[in-house]
DNA sequence: CGCGCTTTGTTAAGATGATCACATAGGGGC
DNA sequence: GCCCCTATGTGATCATCTTAACAAAGCGCG
């Protein structure tokens, strides 16, 4: 075998930490050949391609160059944290899950975030709906879609959340009949509820949630037993927490939050 | 040769209207083979790859397969029609020529359409202003500026004009100051004043241009002499026309129109 | 240490893509 | 009709991508 570099703090990269690179990557750049990619993680052409073959979800490959998957073009683009970025899998479970609760005739609420965008994508074609959101990655993939009927809030322009924020948009949201919120949050604590990062996300999810009959929230299960500064919900506003099956015993023997998880 | 299948009214598809049809088909499926867009235009791969050779602007190619040009989410990926999707070339002149208009510190509004997009994307470097704007291909460009403050007019999506419009938008106008407002339009008539073709865009840009301190028109020289539904302007209500060197006489000879010509 | 399992790298063969040169067709002007 | 120019198609050649099989290295375990 030939040598290989090594890698900063001596671990070898394992396939996660390989993939997690790789879609970092393709935040900032939209295509990445073959064999960059493999200089870049220190490891052969192979086994890039047996990597992106194992989670091909995740990735588009097309004739040798790596792009990000079709219906994640929201997440990358936009000034959100690292953080926000990872998790995609779990993310994109989830919101297969969430998106199948969407029927036609709905008006539904789409909130910001990196999680949202991959729901928006994975609206069943052919389901015709009003769609309501505030975040340009959302609104992108929403008005591509010509079933739906689109709303954005607008206001000034958030690049941490990708999302837009005026007192005209609440106006707005109490001029409409929403039937299902789609929620999502950063931090999901039992005692202190459903929080999020960013201030200025709060009056618009509480004021989409006051307007809606349904409301769920949306989060993959990193988000559980973390606690983020702003505070807009307790466990009990929802009416379905959709999350995937990472969640601890602490969580899913809580029977407040049993009754009302949609595991997907 | 061998045989060609005869295009439906027997004319032979010419390379803008291949084109054309390339990216109509890249609007609904994210990547196109070349043996695929070959046999859909009736044609072998080696014209395909002429044709998007000779175009590459419009298209990123890897390995293969078409996609739609990385930069381009503006034109491509709404409804605007093929009319407004042409005269690329003098829309870039003249809004290269508009971009020096704008300075530090101003507060400016851009309007939207398919001339527009391209004003946002030559706004120089370093500029740090807040831009208002009410169109996704517009705002998708100003968000990506971290010089930028970025306000977006909310409300219901039009794919026709990929603009939003909202009863709440003008509100929100109406509490913002304006240094220089660029509009665009799709039809310049000495007599009869300049015009749009969706109407939900009239009251927007006269809201704008109540607000702002300068009114700027900014068209190609093929809009002038065209009449089009929707009036919402005179031409002496403009400080500057910013246009390019393609009109007639008949024109440039009107004082009126003269002395506020900005010509690219 | 030796064993088995998993991960990774190497190689080679075949498939596919890229490029070039050349041939032919179409259409406009005369 | 003839000529010219451009657009298009074809086939050869070379580069690149794809796949599979195998070999080597890492790793946990007794």
């Amino acid at each position: 075998m030939t040598l290989r570099t090594p890698h900063q703090n001596g671990t070898i990269l394992r396939r996660p930490h390989r993939l997690q690179e790789l879609l970092r990557v393709l935040g900032n750049r939209s295509s990445l050949h073959l064999r960059e990619a493999a200089a870049l993680l220190g490891v052969s052409e192979m086994t890039v391609r047996r990597d992106v073959a194992a989670r091909s979800e995740l990735f588009t490959y097309l004739g040798g160059y790596l792009l990000a998957a079709d219906g994640m073009m929201g997440a990358a683009r936009y000034a959100l944290s690292d953080e926000e970025k990872s998790h995609t899998a779990a993310k994109i479970a989830v919101c297969t899950r969430a998106a199948e609760l969407i029927k036609d005739g709905d008006t539904i609420f789409i909130d910001c975030g990196s999680t949202t965008p991959h729901l928006a994508a994975r609206i069943a074609r052919g389901v015709r709906a009003t769609a309501i959101c505030y975040s340009l990655n959302v609104a992108e993939i929403l008005c591509r879609n010509a079933d739906l009927r689109v709303i954005l809030l607008g206001g000034l322009w958030h690049p941490s959340s990708a999302s837009f924020s005026s007192d005209e948009s609440l106006d707005l949201i109490g001029k409409l009949g929403i039937n299902k919120a789609f929620i999502s949050a950063a931090g999901v604590d039992m005692k202190r509820g459903i929080s999020c990062v960013q201030f200025h996300e709060v009056a618009v999810k509480q004021a989409a949630m006051a307007r809606s009959v349904e409301k769920y929230l949306v989060v993959d299960s990193s988000k559980f037993a973390q606690v983020k500064p702003a505070f807009f919900a307790r466990i009990e506003d929802f009416d379905g927490i959709v999350t995937d099956d990472g969640i601890s015993r602490e969580f899913t023997s809580n029977p407040t939050l049993k009754k009302r998880l949609i595991v997907a």
